[in-house]
DNA sequence: TTTATCCCCTA
DNA sequence: GTAGGGGATAAAT
């Protein structure tokens, strides 16, 4: 790592402690330890890490006993107190906890921290590292010096440079010394010239440039303070000596070894739980695991600039296993962003990156793209079943759009720590590094900024891309090394990424780069529509309140609500605010006029601005279709997300938010194809569980709902009323998510006992069904983990948690994963086989979208028949059931009507 | 500018 | 009762 470019940090520790204990509360725990200081300066250097989280940090202390000011000087410092005792208690667990934080205390006995942080700044600046230093003690003014050497007043996040210095006190930064022997400083005890205060000082300094040049032109200083210099002069070379700071500390250890030190969390959390500090108590994560730590490990990366370079990696490619690959690119939009560079590992701890459109001044040369396609892109397509990368559905279309032509991997790390635990982390980079391998890689933002300062990754200087770069490549083949050794004993796994993972991943490729087509001007006068009718219920709202307010607010929703117009509080938020939502306004609909003006309001709004105006704003400038991320590392279960935008939540209960669907259309000649499996939840359930009852119906293609009512309310079928129906249907739901009285109480709006009955019944007509409960959940108790119809582990860690609720929120989910996660293998499943029948940009048809249980087609007018029924029997035969799978499928010219 | 809360849309 | 994403506001920073 390239630590010249590091800030360091030298924080005087006493300065800040001083001024915290005189600023804070007086705090402390409930042993009667003094806290108030130490939090006000730990509070203040984690902000200051956050700012600048790749610095380095070194806290400096004074030293207990007199220093070599007191032989010089014997009243220095004289007039000040002792320190109070409970400021004197809060020293050493202040200490305590910047070794902890990776800010290694400093103390040198005989000489002051100043000088300390004196001889630190000279240290570190003769190596070329940019100095901080955080004090609030005027004297350390005099080591700023540009470039290298700022002072920074951490309270406030003021920084003084040289410039700033002068602003401050009028002189420059190497007529401090000077300065400060005039005037004197009281706090130290140092007399300085009698009557001669800052003004004075300064006028003189600006005029005769140094101390040196006052005294020769002595005689010409006028008046009574010309006088009282005069009188000084013997005891300014005194003072001088004072003010200085010694440049030449001896500081014990080297400086390198200081800055290799590191934040220590167990320790943090001990001394945060001894000062009762508990917000900052991190949970340690894993600490209880043996995991292989990666500390310390071997970076040994590379800037590719030369042929013969490129040539070299390409040779290690040839002969290597396998090779982690890795884009860095100018935006996440993989049909527009350029490619800045390529980073490659063949081996841990070495990696290289190749810059190909970097830009920036003072950059030097790149390779050609030309020249990589040619060198290495030949070599990448012909070993690419060695390669290896992170979330490849990213990096796949990006090396395919410049002339990299991959179109089979090895693995993608991503999935192969999803489909190992789904739930055991998240599967971004940085999380599975430091899950997996204990290790936490440089952060993008480090390396660009974050926010508004944010730059483009072609604008960092390539020394730093490489270093960043290359290590993602290399954590990446690190992670799939690790990775692969845990799926080695589990061939279940393996497969599942093998036929349905990975393959899906390229699908996915497809179906995101045909995005679907919307009719943005239609939606666009929707969304006018919907303006106006909006501002008509807030009208309404308006006047019935009695005041104007912000409708979008629940905060003043409740103030309205239930302080104005003094509403019943029937049901309160988790957070005990009364509540507003949906279902409360309803039931005090009944009674009240302002309720329903809000739901309509709420309904209304909740399109425009979810629907119909983000709709808009997201289609893509060039395509002017909406191009939606899907996610296949992030559900639980196994089943995709949809985000930017979540096509996976387009309205279609009310007539309204139907009107959204019908702004998804084909392009002219084409017709859109819905196709959806029906009840496939049920079935699966039929499936899993063999119960008689539910595979009957099934085999019989009788209405499941129907069905079901008719077994619990002893009915004959023909005899199955629209209210027994509901309740059935309400009730096989139920069962689909766990299933409790409690919830189908809810749902059903009946009395507790009364669900309890229905539940009773049910499970003496389903016995299969209760058999199939109880034996799911006594396996997820054993094996801690539940399984889908392709072999997908879904592990329900709080199965055994000795807290009540979150066990029985276990116990459903455990119930339900196996359900929603087999209906997510087998759409996958299909969407493969369908993906594989279409071929690759196929004109006739494009599959361009999936909702969990459906998928959407666009289809050439003339060949929607043909590919109806093709893609019908596909997903019907997706996989082998005991009961048959039914896909129901229509065809249209917009969404709502196919569906 | 980020984070938490509340609300609401889907299968 | 399961599984998601996301908009608007208000608070924290």
């Amino acid at each position: 790592m390239n630590t010249q470019a590091k800030k360091i940090f030298l924080i005087d520790g006493s300065s800040y402690l001083y001024r915290a204990f005189h600023a804070m509360p007086p705090l402390s725990t409930s042993s009667g330890l003094p806290t108030g200081a130490v939090k006000g300066v730990v509070n203040m250097l984690r902000n200051l890490q956050k700012e600048n989280p790749n610095a380095h940090y070194l806290s400096i202390f004074d030293a207990k006993g007199k220093n070599f000011r007191h032989d010089i000087y014997k009243d220095y410092k004289a007039n000040r107190p002792p320190m109070p005792e409970d400021l004197r208690e809060q020293l050493s667990p202040l200490k305590e906890i910047c070794n902890a934080m990776g800010m290694p205390v400093i103390e040198i006995p005989k000489v002051e921290a100043d000088d300390v942080i004196a001889s630190l700044a000279n240290l570190g600046s003769k190596q070329g590292m940019p100095i901080i230093i955080s004090s609030l003690d005027k004297d350390l003014m005099q080591l700023v010096d540009d470039p290298l050497i700022k002072m920074m007043n951490t309270m406030n996040n003021q920084i003084y440079d040289v410039t700033g210095v002068q602003e401050k006190f009028g002189v420059h930064p190497n007529q401090i010394v000077d300065y400060l022997a005039i005037v004197g400083d009281s706090s130290d005890n140092i007399p300085g010239v009698p009557k001669v205060g800052p003004k004075t000082a300064v006028k003189w300094l600006g005029e005769f440039k140094n101390l040196e040049g006052i005294i020769k032109n002595a005689d010409s200083l006028t008046g009574v303070v010309g006088q009282n210099f005069r009188d000084s002069i013997p005891d300014l070379d005194r003072n001088i000596e004072l003010v200085t700071l010694r440049k030449d500390v001896d500081i014990g250890v080297s400086l390198e070894s200081l800055l290799e030190a590191k934040e220590n969390q167990e320790e943090l959390n001990r001394l945060f739980t001894y000062l009762e500090f508990k917000t900052w108590i991190k949970p340690s994560s894993d600490s209880s695991d043996e995991k292989p730590k990666v500390s310390n490990i071997k970076k040994d990366y590379q800037s590719v600039l030369k042929e013969k370079e490129l040539k070299a990696w390409a040779k290690k490619i040839e002969k290597c296993n396998v090779f982690a690959i890795d884009t860095e690119t100018s935006s996440l939009d993989t049909m527009t962003a350029d490619l800045i560079g390529i980073s490659i590992a063949c081996e841990e701890g070495s990696g290289c990156y190749i810059p190909i459109n970097h830009s920036y001044d003072g950059m030097p040369g790149q390779l050609s793209l030309n020249l990589i396609q040619k060198i290495l892109g030949s070599v990448i397509t012909k070993n690419q079943k060695k390669l290896i990368g992170q979330n490849l559905k990213f990096d796949l279309p990006m090396l395919n759009r410049h002339g990299i032509n991959v179109t089979d991997f090895l693995g993608d790390t991503m999935l192969m720590s999803y489909v190992l635990n789904s739930t055991g982390t998240r599967h971004g980079l940085d999380r599975m590094a430091k899950h997996y391998l204990n290790y936490e890689p440089m952060k993008y933002e480090e390396v660009v900024g974050s926010a508004s300062k944010q730059i483009n990754f072609a604008q960092v200087e390539i020394q730093a891309a490489t270093f960043y770069a290359a290590e993602d490549a290399d954590i990446t083949l690190r992670l799939f090394n690790h990775l692969n050794i845990m799926l080695k004993d589990q061939p279940k796994l393996i497969k599942l990424l093998e036929s349905i993972e990975y393959p899906m991943l390229h699908s996915l490729i497809r179906v995101e780069r045909n995005g679907a087509k919307i009719d943005a001007k239609m939606l666009s006068e929707y969304s006018d529509e919907l303006s106006i009718k909006i501002q008509e219920l807030s009208k309404t709202a308006f006047k019935v309140a009695g005041e104007e307010f912000n409708m979008d607010s629940p905060k003043q929703l409740v103030e309205i609500l239930y302080n104005k117009l003094d509403l019943p509080v029937l049901k309160k938020t988790p957070k005990g605010q009364p509540s507003t939502n949906e279902d409360t306004l309803q039931r005090l609909a009944e009674e009240y006029e302002l309720p329903k003006t809000i739901i309509e309001y709420r309904g209304l709004a909740k399109l425009k601005s979810t629907y119909t105006d983000s709709l808009i704003n997201i289609q893509h400038p060039i395509t002017k279709r909406i191009h939606t991320s899907y996610q296949q590392a992030v559900t639980s279960t196994g089943r995709l997300s949809s985000t930017e935008p979540n096509l996976q939540n387009i309205p279609i209960k009310t007539a309204e938010g139907r009107k959204i669907r019908e702004a998804f259309i084909a392009e002219k000649g084409n017709v859109l194809i819905s196709a959806d499996y029906s009840q496939i939840e049920l079935r699966i359930m039929a499936h899993l569980s063999g119960d008689k009852n539910l595979t009957h119906a099934f085999n019989n293609n009788i209405d499941v709902h129907s069905a079901t009512a008719s077994e619990i309310f002893n009915v004959s079928l023909e005899d199955v009323t629209s209210d027994h129906r509901r309740n059935a249907k309400a009730i096989n739901f139920g069962l689909i998510y766990g299933m409790s009285a409690f919830g189908l109480t809810r749902q059903l709006g009946i009395a507790r006992n009364e669900a309890q009955a229905y539940l009773d019944t049910y499970f003496q007509r389903y016995t299969g069904v209760k058999d199939y409960m109880d034996s799911t959940k006594e396996l997820a108790k054993k094996n801690l983990f539940v399984e889908t119809i392709l072999g997908r582990k879904l592990h329900v860690a709080a199965i055994n948690d000795s807290n009540g609720l979150r066990r029985q929120a276990a116990e459903r989910a455990a119930i339900n994963a196996p359900l929603q996660g087999s209906a997510a293998d087998i759409i996958k499943k299909a969407m493969i086989d369908v993906d594989k029948w279409i071929g690759c940009e196929n004109p006739d048809i494009r599959m361009i979208m999936q909702v969990h249980d459906e998928l959407i087609f666009e289809v050439k007018k003339e060949f929607a028949d043909e590919a109806i029924s093709e893609i019908v029997n596909l997903m019907e035969s997706s996989v082998e059931l005991k009961i048959p799978l039914i896909v129901d499928a229509n065809i249209g010219t917009n969404w709502n009507e196919a569906h």
